[in-house]
DNA sequence: GACAATTTGCAAATTTTTCGCAAATTATAG
DNA sequence: CTATAATTTGCGAAAAATTTGCAAATTGTC
């Protein structure tokens, strides 16, 4: 269960386990990317003020990832909890399809930091364009 | 100069050249990646409204890119003004270096959007952590 | 269960982004 | 170069998004 990992990231970095961060949990793992304008709304019980407290709170703690795809900025879990992936994002209609990853371009990815000397934690790709039926 | 093309890409798209836009342009290519609040100030001479403005224009018409980098979202010429690259952002410092393109990278993506049935027309790629100075 | 510490909800403030419109600027035609 | 038409700008104001302060509620610890 991914939210057992969730509550203990939670604990080890002595934040309390509240019920708005669990609602929130649950939910960006039900939905893929969301904007903020999307993910307010479902938590309808919880103050926006809280969900902007925890989104930046999840961020630090590297549970989430904000992500700017197409022409939005977008709220998801981060690899931590899904599987690694990369995004292809139509600029039409503006959906986001996952591209599970990719072995070669990881590969390329952990070479090129290496030569760079970065301690790099993590990554993201995003091609753009148009998707099969918009194109 | 890409100057140049830049008026041409207004013509062609019925824009006015304006003196607004074109120093929009000219800062944005002396500066890398920045946030509205670092770039508003450097256009004193127009207003905030212009700028919004513009920066909506200039990425409908794929003159900008908007990426999030580390913790903010920022802005900066697209592939068509400067060489394509990627970023590495450092998560501690804030700081972005610019990768030069990857050749496997690139093929491997072209072949990815092939499979996909993707019109891809541009990607980028973050890769998030520390630098050198900050690990 | 009691106490201490953190978090929440609420209202209000602040910051960021957008809008309406008259005046200025730019492109086009003569 | 000038007149005309169309777009864009600057300004003030509005709207939207995000943050803050603080009392009350919740959570963790013993």
């Amino acid at each position: 269960m991914e939210i057992k990992r969730f509550k203990s990231l939670l604990k080890q970095n002595r934040h309390y386990i509240t019920k708005p961060r669990l609602s929130l949990f649950v939910i960006l793992q039900e939905r893929p990317a969301l904007t903020m304008q999307r993910l307010i709304p479902l938590l309808p019980r919880h103050d926006q003020a809280t969900v902007y407290r925890n989104i930046e709170l999840f961020e630090q703690l590297g549970i989430i990832n904000r992500l700017r795809l197409g022409w939005q900025t977008k709220i998801e879990l981060s690899d931590i909890f899904h599987h690694h992936h990369h995004h292809f994002s139509c600029l039409n209609c503006n959906k986001v399809l996952i591209l599970k990853e990719d072995r070669a371009i990881e590969e390329r990815i952990r070479r090129l930091t290496k030569t760079h000397r970065f301690k790099a934690m993590d990554h993201q790709l995003e091609i753009r364009g148009l998707c099969s039926k918009c194109s």
